[in-house]
Formats: C-alpha cells, sequence, structure tokens
DNA sequence: CAACCGATCACCT
DNA sequence: GGTGATCGGTTGC
C-alpha cells in the first residue's frame, strides 16, 4: 500500500468541527482477513459538547457516552431506532466531549464484500446508483463494513492493532459544503454538516 | 419498572 | 413524500 499514511492520535484531539472538514477525503479502513474493505470518507457530521442539545453527549456522562468524554480518535458507536447503528469518532481529550458522524463514503475496494454484507445482488455494482447503496448513510456504511457497537465501539482507530482505521492516501478534496445536520430536532440550525461538494457518494439527494 | 423517543432505511403510493 | 419496523438508553414515576 504506497503513499497511504496513518493518521495520528493528536489528529483528533480538536474541536469536531476542525476535524470533520480535514476527515473528508480520508479513508476508512476494515481488515479482515480475507477481504479488506476501504472507502473514502465524503459526509459527516460534527456532535459538540454537553452544550450541543443534538449530541448524546448532552445527557453528559453515562456508560452510554463514556466513549465520547474518553480520549481522542476512538469509534463511538450506537444503536438506533432499533435498526441501524452509527459510527462516529471522538474528539478532544479525555474529559472533553465532542465527535464526528460517519455520513457517507466512497466505497474504494472490497466492494462485493460490502454487498454481501448488506444482502444486495452484485449486478448492482455496475451502475453508480447501485453503488450509491452500498455506502451513502450512517446505517448504510456501518452495515457495509460489519459496525456493530458490540464489535467496534471504543476502538482505537489510529492503531495499527485496530481492524478499523482511518487513513491518509494523500487525496486531496474539493470544496467543502456546510449545511445543517439531517434527522435532528434540537439544535437543527447549526450548520454542522459538511460534504465534499458534488460527490455522487453523498447521502440524500443533495450534493452541490 | 414502565414509558418514551430517536444522529435511519426500505418500501409503499 | 409518507410511514412502519424495532430496541437500547434515559428519565420519571
Amino acid at each position: 500500500m504506497k503513499g497511504i499514511k496513518r493518521v495520528p492520535e493528536s489528529f483528533f484531539d480538536r474541536e469536531p468541527r476542525t476535524v470533520s472538514r480535514e476527515l473528508l477525503g480520508k479513508v476508512l479502513i476494515r481488515n479482515s482477513p480475507h477481504t479488506p474493505l476501504r472507502g473514502r470518507i465524503v459526509e459527516v457530521e460534527a456532535y459538540l459538547g454537553t452544550d450541543d442539545l443534538a449530541a448524546h453527549a448532552a445527557a453528559g456522562l453515562t456508560a452510554r457516552t463514556a466513549v465520547i468524554f474518553g480520549p481522542p480518535g476512538r469509534a463511538y458507536v450506537y444503536f438506533i431506532y432499533g435498526v441501524h447503528y452509527c459510527l462516529n469518532f471522538s474528539c478532544l481529550p479525555s474529559g472533553e466531549a465532542g465527535c464526528v458522524l460517519i455520513r457517507a463514503l466512497e466505497p474504494l475496494a472490497g466492494l462485493e464484500a460490502m454487498a454481501a454484507a448488506r444482502g444486495m445482488d452484485t449486478d448492482r455494482l455496475t451502475t453508480t446508483a447501485g453503488r450509491k447503496q452500498l455506502t451513502s448513510g450512517p446505517g448504510r456504511l456501518c452495515q457495509a463494513f460489519g459496525i456493530t457497537r458490540e464489535r467496534d465501539n471504543g476502538k482505537n482507530v489510529t492503531s495499527s492493532n485496530s481492524d478499523l482505521r482511518v487513513m491518509d492516501d494523500g487525496f486531496i478534496g474539493g470544496k467543502i459544503k456546510e449545511t445543517a445536520r439531517i434527522g435532528i430536532r434540537k439544535s437543527a440550525d447549526l450548520p454542522l454538516r459538511y460534504f465534499l461538494e458534488g460527490n455522487t457518494f453523498v447521502s440524500g439527494n443533495r450534493s452541490g
């Protein structure tokens, strides 16, 4: 794997908004023995500390939110609507809350395994619309990468010991667009959603 | 201990 | 564009 660099833990030891912008274009990697999975991060949302009423951290430090208040660069995985998992990365040092929700990936490698994990026919991978179904949306990308709370919550995504990692392949993203976050009711007006403008794999209909 | 609610998706019209 | 599925975490009684 040439030209691919690890992302240091200090990358995540910053404000969620800063981490959000710089995460765009980075690569999420699942190292499973037979089929490594890779996807480029194209859409994220920042969730702030106890002041951000839309953030789980607003509930304070509980067993559920411990990862958000813990060290930076850890996977915070939660279960939502009784159906889906969502993947976040913790930001800021221990004792301070903040995280970034991963909302969409552009699939790069292991697409057939992702389709299998999602129960999709591999025939659909021949079209862009079909490939978009793999990882466009927080619940979808978790299913494609086999991400669950039981398996991944608390993992250090900057550690070479982890099978779930964030890497930098040198990709230079285009223009970053900011909008309000999706699917929340509280603090819904804050512009904390970030995505690569024009990228096909951004969730929803909006890509520019 | 019971009730409530949600950082979603797939399928329906 | 509308809505049901489905369940863990939190809160209030």
